[in-house]
DNA sequence: CCCTTGCTGGAGTGAACGCTACAGGACATC
DNA sequence: GATGTCCTGTAGCGTTCACTCCAGCAAGGG
């Protein structure tokens, strides 16, 4: 490039300085964990000096969480049932609409995680750290979870209305537990592994066992 | 207490320090990750000094990487499919004691992991970084996974002789994955998450996976 | 035109980091 | 009891860490 990114912005801008530094820290620490996450190595990334970092935030913990917080919210969109069209709902039978609307919700996910896949990564791995002094970027991150866990139960509420209160939230438990281990064995595995064909499957597993469950029941 | 650990160690004994080390590493390097592991904090947990930690490992490297290799065989014992009576193969169907099988081995698992947590933790925080310089204790941890997968692989061409290979693998991949995302649901949530369950209904759906990929091939 | 506000730039703090140097104690072998 | 090996204990190396201080500059309002 001819034109070299003129010399310096031309006036103070705090709002996109602030967004610089956490696009610059949710890849940092997504790639490095928290305390892999070096205030210095965050501020190249970002082109802004330490000091920067340091009007925006309060220190290191509380920049970590700005980080998880913001993508609160398009994470937990990820996790809405989606709607389905009229014609659907008077073809098919019960069972199967449910399957296929786990199935479309499967393949949401695991298109949100295949976008943006630093917020998990990041997550999980705060998620598994014991430090004595936690730091609010688990805690925010284990709210987070909590939300999506009752937001998985509702949609099993939906789907399978049947089904006995404890025993839908034994069902979200590991419904949202396989779906973080999908998303660690694609981060292993790479292009191997097709992380939309595995949660076609997982939405097929969950229907299987929503059927053994009614069963059972 | 009255009687202190009697003034210091009588003899030099470096096995019994090497054991001592690696197991403050495992511990704390479990509950902190690769970073978060200080030779400071190995030092004091274990009772030596870090010229001692220097003395039997090269470098934090290695020694991280030795906690890894020294959990492995234990950690891929547990993934053996169990042998059974000869009377249950005769009383059962095939399907049914497949079903059986399955779930003896994923009980197995779940014990081990209620047993030994750490290994598991470090290594998945190790396999979810994503650093320029890959720890060699990272490399090693994805070569235990790999292996397990490969005995996963072998266990479901046992249980489910009929199954595709790729299918079969496709399935392994699923059923380690998920694994994965029980252990940290666990993790997550403490004794809330019964493992145990999760592991079971985790060998069911296997199950009913496998009856579903049988009629569609 | 000055003054406040919002933000940047650079220089620097003490503490913690990984790691090393080296003297010396405990034991085994002779 | 001398000698060599194994391991411990102390001190400290250079570097990086999170974080601070403060001068200075561009806008906006008076």
């Amino acid at each position: 490039m001819a034109s070299e990114r003129s010399a310096r912005q031309r006036r103070a801008n705090g709002e996109e300085s602030r967004r610089r530094i956490l696009d610059a820290t949710v890849e940092i620490a997504g790639e490095r964990g928290y305390e892999g996450t070096s205030i210095k190595l965050v501020s190249a990334r970002a082109g802004l000096p330490a000091s920067s970092i340091y009007w925006h935030f309060k220190d290191k913990d509380e920049l970590i969480a700005a980080v998880i917080e913001r993508s609160f919210g398009a994470w937990l969109e990820a996790m809405t049932l989606p709607e389905v069209e009229p014609a659907a709902v008077e073809a098919l039978e019960p069972v199967e609409l449910a399957r296929r609307r786990a199935r479309t919700l499967a393949a949401q996910m695991a298109k949100a995680l295949l976008d943006s896949p630093d917020f998990l990564r990041l997550g999980l791995m705060l998620a598994l750290e014991r430090r004595p002094e936690e730091p609010s970027a688990r805690t925010m991150f284990l709210q987070v979870r909590h939300v999506a866990h009752e937001r998985v139960v509702h949609a099993i509420g939906e789907l399978a209305p049947d089904l006995a209160p404890t025993t839908a939230r034994r069902l979200a438990t590991y419904a949202l537990a396989a779906a973080d281990g999908l998303f660690i064995a694609h981060e292993i595995g790479g292009d191997d592994v097709d992380l939309l064909d595995l949660f076609d499957m997982h939405a097929h597993a969950l229907s299987d066992t929503v059927a053994r469950l009614r069963e059972a029941q």
